[in-house]
DNA sequence: TCAATTTATATAAAAAACTTATTAAAGGAT
DNA sequence: ATCCTTTAATAAGTTTTTTATATAAATTGA
């Protein structure tokens, strides 16, 4: 039994008339005989009784009509809606991403991804950094935004950008007038940073530990919204990816480039090898229009 | 989509190698691979990975797994359904029968048709004549028994036997020891019969008024046991179809041939043109196991 | 009985599906 | 590093299936 037998039978079945059922089918006379035959042959038994003046349907044939409606409906709607999360029209795409990135990039570039692609349904993680690689790894999601893992194991990450740490200072303090800033000269204030655990924070300590400088905490916040209004308001400096410069704006603080030395970090797509069509086309989306974000003074 | 790519499709994803799938599908690798490319096309994208070393899933070959499955297990089911409709070890089947035939004949015919298809479902109604030939056009029934109708219309008439109506005496009268019996001595005696509308008072009726004798009724029934049963206990006479010969005896009341004129009526098989195939067998049945009834003195 | 309509059949051509043989590539072993 | 094994893709040729044209046969309705 194949499907181009059954849709003809069905053809018949509900014209009544093999030659009607030749025109909807785009078939000659004969082909559809010999492909109702076939069926016949195959289930073991006749289905319609065919006379030279008209067609009529066996009880078995009768039976069959509304299987066979059911199984031919089954099969065109899996094949559609296979077709259509091919073509994007449809499906369904989580992503997770570190806290600094889903604020501050990601949804710019998911306004891009669904004016593009309506129709698929966007599921967004805002975890730390440790545990976006563990989503990933674990399939929660197919796509992670992290740091550059030290080993990525059977994943893939692919580079969006190199962070550079940046200097926040409050508005109305001197630093904010400098051009650059050195550790040396930022850590004199008090400082303000993320809580334990954070990649941001780590990358910090680990950064300076290679100087040799240890990083004195005066305040501590699980969230950048509260560090960078800490900061606005004048309890203090900080340290952020460059990636935040323009929430660091918005809170009312000051960014600053910072040197010797500067601390960098790669930020990238984090995957398996397979990906969906979806996830392939947020990637694009992602590595053409996120940009290294830079201080523009 | 082909049922055969389907198939193809679900033997690598199970197996994830074309090898051995190859095996299991009884094909050889190009031709899968050919099978397993033609379904990708079709969908309009990847759905297996292929190195050379090993197979993996995409997202999409993933999530077709499961609707493949269900896909091709309905199309075996609704495939197999059918085939053992044809083949008899599956069905349904609706038969309408006239009292007197239902509970004299019937029975022993369908413990020779169950035998053969014990896996066929019978539903028996037993109706009056009238009712009978209702059901068969109406196909609440694919096969009705009863006595030959004036006007078939669309319906076909198979002819089973000719019934003779016999005279029913009680055990302890002269006429029980008589050879035959004509209508004149018999209906010197009260006369037992069915209530209208039966249709075995009708052709007695008519059969005498073409002989213009009126036919005097001392006692109606609804119920040919009934009958029977006052005819055995000597409040009268009775006449009925032959086919009830044995049920007669049964109930205590003794037969005779009814001469001069004898009322006789044909009994058979009612149907539409097309039949399914367990009604089919059941008329072969019919006709082969059913004898005209007749009086073995 | 005749004519019209409809399915069945035969045959040839086209398309497809399949198989064998070969090629290419990627791990693993030596 | 090189060879060997394993695995899938490709190419070419053959077989099978499918399709269409032309023709025949048959039944029914007037």
């Amino acid at each position: 039994m194949t499907v181009k037998q059954l849709r003809a039978f069905l053809a018949v079945a509900q014209t009544l008339s093999f030659t009607q059922a030749c025109e909807r089918l785009h078939l000659s006379q004969p082909a559809l005989s010999l492909a109702i035959k076939g069926l016949e042959d195959s289930l073991g038994g006749k289905l319609l009784i065919r006379s030279t003046r008209s067609v009529r349907l066996t009880p078995e044939g009768e039976t069959l009509i509304p299987l066979a409606k059911h199984l031919l409906a089954q099969w065109d709607n899996t094949e559609e809606r296979l077709r259509q999360r091919f073509t994007l029209q449809l499906g369904r795409l989580s992503v997770a991403a570190m806290p600094s990135f889903a604020c501050n990039l990601l949804p710019s570039a998911l306004v891009t991804f669904r004016r593009q692609y309506p129709k698929i349904n966007i599921t967004v993680h805002d975890v730390i950094n440790e545990e976006v690689i563990d989503m990933v790894r674990s399939r929660q999601v197919e796509i992670g935004i992290a740091f550059l893992p030290e080993g990525t194991g059977s994943l893939t990450f692919t580079p969006l950008f190199e962070d550079q740490f940046i200097a926040v200072v409050p508005p109305q303090s001197d630093l904010a007038q400098a051009n650059t800033l050195s550790w040396a000269t930022l850590l004199q204030q008090d400082f303000i940073t993320l809580q334990r655990p954070s990649m941001v924070r780590r990358l910090l300590e680990q950064g300076l530990a290679k100087q040799h400088i240890d990083l004195p905490v005066a305040f501590e916040s699980h969230q950048l919204s509260t560090v960078g209004r800490m900061v606005a308001d004048g309890l203090g400096v900080s340290a952020v990816p460059s990636m935040c410069i323009q929430q660091m704006h918005q809170l009312g603080a000051r960014c600053v480039p910072l040197t010797s030395p500067g601390i960098a970090c790669r930020v990238g797509i984090l995957t398996h090898h397979e990906l969906s069509v979806a996830a392939q086309a947020l990637s694009k989306v992602l590595i053409e229009g996120i940009n290294t974000p830079t201080l523009t003074p």
